[in-house]
DNA sequence: GTTTGTGAAGTATTTCACAGCC
DNA sequence: GGCTGTGAAATACTTCACAAAC
């Protein structure tokens, strides 16, 4: 049984939604009420959750704290995962100033940099080594993540260094698509392509009031208006 | 003839990949070479394209020039985007300082925060103002892309009141997945996930060395390897 | 010779719909 | 009555493969 990959992207995401959940002291969930929270449909929720076992019950639907438990061990996250990060310029230092990833299990436990301006100079507590420290410092930390924040034009040569240092998974900043061998997964954080995706349907915005060609068959409509989707609060000018 | 989403998707990436090749002052590539860059396969790039328009020649590909141009056409990218930033605490800050949005066409020409210690003060040469003056500015400078940098728990209201606002996009870095009404766009950035769903892979290694069921009738490898893929450069120490 | 553009074929993913269980 | 888990159906997406163009 071979799992998808758009099925595992999906995880992290109930994960953020049973913690939520959790907080609220909800002890059980419904496929439909997570799909509400999440925008998607019950039915892929049941059919994500059937690839990795049974953890709901009929009548009931799933219990947050256990599926909550059964997903991070499932995605790894029952663990810490140390990063390495190479780049310390702006954005590099701003990722090492970035709260968000040790509450969640990844620690930033070295930094890397050949500019002569930063290395040796401490950042958020860590002090910049050379890249030709990399292979060392991965094999004595255990560090199989790395984050990418070089300008584009190194980020594939940076990407390589750490393929050939036994790293398996990149998180990449740079705006380029960098190759990795298939057991290396990369997955790159690009503000810009997503504005440029957006900017598309902002310049073709004819779709609406499109000749509808006919009613929908199926209750297509009332699916999605079904799904949770608050109403917007007045901003206190109003629009014109 | 409706365009998928995960085509135009993959559209500001071939603009990327253009203008790479228009540095090094190639005139014309083919669906092939593009590819190689993108890790894609020819196909996809052709069929993508053919929603668009017939942008090649045959025997010689497309010219290189001519067809960025018509993508920037095509994504609304030969004009500039004004931005509205709502959150300027640690995050916001950085999105501020980022140097890469100006380039592309994307302005950030107001920000906006409610917490006292930031409200009226200048960062990045934007004074912040108070959430109250959102639907002002939006009409004033025709703001119609907004990028969210506020904590988790007030992105889905300052989402809503975008939206009242008339805001038609949105680029949300806060961990939630924030709900709009299907006319405005929403892309979530968000690190902690993509580094969770890699996770996954890097616990369950185990599908590499499964038995394959048998050699591969088509020629799925050949493709694979016919693809760029640049073999790593040896780390200065060499990996254990 | 090369490479595009594209219907047709092949996969992948999502959704349906219902038996089975609480 | 409500809800899961899941084959089957439907839809979406990718790749093939080849005629047409150069």
């Amino acid at each position: 049984m071979e799992v998808p990959e758009v099925v595992v992207d999906r995880l992290p995401q109930y994960v953020r939604a049973l913690r939520e959940l959790r907080r609220r002291s909800h002890k059980v969930v419904s496929s439909t009420e997570l799909g509400d929270l999440l925008q998607m449909t019950p039915a892929q929720i049941r059919k994500d959750l059937s690839y990795f076992g049974r953890f709901g019950k009929q009548g009931r639907g799933y219990n947050v704290e256990s599926l909550l438990e059964q997903l991070k061990s499932i995605l790894g996250l029952n663990r810490g995962w140390n990063l390495a990060l190479v780049g310390v310029g702006r954005l590099g230092r701003a990722i090492l100033g970035y709260p968000g990833f040790a509450p969640e299990g990844f620690h930033l436990v070295a930094a890397f940099d050949d500019d002569p301006k930063v290395v040796r100079q401490s950042f958020g507590g860590l002090i910049v080594q050379p890249t030709s420290q990399l292979a060392e410092e991965v094999a004595a930390k255990s560090i199989r993540i790395a984050i990418v924040a070089v300008p584009a034009a190194q980020a594939q040569a940076v990407a390589d260094q750490l393929v050939s240092c036994g790293i398996r998974a990149i998180l990449n900043y740079a705006p380029v698509a960098v190759q990795t061998p298939p057991e290396v997964k990369a997955r790159t954080i690009d503000p810009v392509v997503a504005l440029q995706s957006m900017t598309y349907y902002l310049t073709n915005e004819s779709r609406r009031s499109a000749s509808p060609k006919e009613t929908p068959l199926r209750d297509e409509s009332a699916a999605r208006d079904a799904r949770v989707r608050r109403a917007p609060e007045r901003g206190k000018g109003g629009a014109p």
